[in-house]
DNA sequence: GCGTCCAGGTCTACC
DNA sequence: GGTAGACCTGGACGC
């Protein structure tokens, strides 16, 4: 018999919301049934102890976690919840967010439908490793060297399915093996190198979490890490929780060009300066504005 | 089939 | 601090 753990969902919490914020439901380990609206994942559960297939989904103001490990001990149990509740941000506070949005009469939807949640991973490492793997190609080549990570590095659980990989498994690879089976280019550098200063304690991107540096310094602090420029730190910025950098990339810019310029390509300085009164919030601010349609279910 | 472009950018060298 | 050119991959597109 299967495993299921619950918790009470926030009375602002929205799991659909939440699994269609941005594109990370569709990287592995995570897999969508966007039909049923039931997110799988593979829960890394330590050294000791086989990692953990799961199904995720919420009903009727609970998020349940249907495993499917034969047992599960307190401690796993414990683990497998606070991983969950970190992945769908269930502890964060968007009321003074909703505040700046509700003033702005298109943007109304985004309280309504309890969006903000950014869909995360459990740590930041591969969260940061994911990000590197979006930047300069196409979603089908994020895609497709995030899976590559996860089957060819990844742990099985009990039933095969495979977790993302530790940095302690990344850095036993040379950088041949990220170009030619990860097929990752000229990131697969990057990744050798994150991957040996995380798993030998020189650089810890858990802390960033709750970091108490700026904005500011934080991003320069991620931007010491090879293959993560301005894009990606801000993204990496709204991952732990701070929404000041636009991240803006060819996507954002497009949409951006559509929805509010007539389509007229322009400097990124006039996209500042539309978010700008959104101030702290306006990361999200523009990520929300220009992913509305995600959002009609 | 082949060449070019470019996508959820970043790095280095140079000014 | 700003900018040009190089950098992997692979799908789309034009010829």
């Amino acid at each position: 018999m299967p495993k299921i753990l619950s918790f009470d969902a926030p009375e602002n919490f929205s799991f659909k919301a939440t699994v269609y914020s941005h594109g990370w439901s569709q990287l592995a380990p995570f897999d969508l049934d966007s039909e049923n609206w039931k997110l799988k994942f593979v829960f890394d559960t330590g050294e000791d102890e086989k990692p953990i297939s799961a199904v995720i989904y919420e009903n009727e103001g609970k998020v349940f976690i249907e495993t499917k490990a034969k047992t599960l001990n307190k401690k796993l149990s414990e683990k497998i919840i606070t991983d969950t509740k970190h992945i769908l941000r269930i502890d964060e506070e968007f009321s003074a967010f909703y505040k700046h949005t509700d003033k702005q009469k298109h943007l109304r939807w985004i309280a309504e439908k309890k969006a903000g949640r950014l869909l995360r991973s459990p740590t930041v490492f591969e969260d940061l490793v994911k990000t590197i793997c979006t930047t300069n190609c196409s979603w089908a080549l994020t895609k497709k060297m995030v899976s590559n990570l996860v089957e060819k590095l990844g742990e099985p659980s009990e039933t095969g399915e495979k977790t993302f990989p530790t940095a302690i498994a990344m850095a036993k690879m040379p950088v041949e093996f990220y170009r030619d089976e990860i097929r990752s280019g000229y990131r697969s550098q990057y990744f050798a190198e994150l991957a040996e200063k995380v798993a030998l304690g020189i650089v810890n991107p858990e802390n960033w979490l709750d970091s108490e540096l700026s904005a500011k310094d934080l991003k320069k602090e991620m931007k010491s890490i090879k293959g993560v420029g301005d894009y990606a730190a801000e993204n990496l910025l709204k991952l732990v929780g701070k929404y000041d950098g636009l991240a803006l990339d060819s996507w954002l810019r497009s949409q951006f060009y559509k929805k509010h310029n007539g389509e007229e390509v322009c400097e990124d300085k006039l996209i500042e300066k539309h978010y700008e009164n959104y101030g702290s919030w306006r990361g999200l601010a523009i990520w929300l504005d220009m992913s509305e349609r995600w959002h009609e279910y």
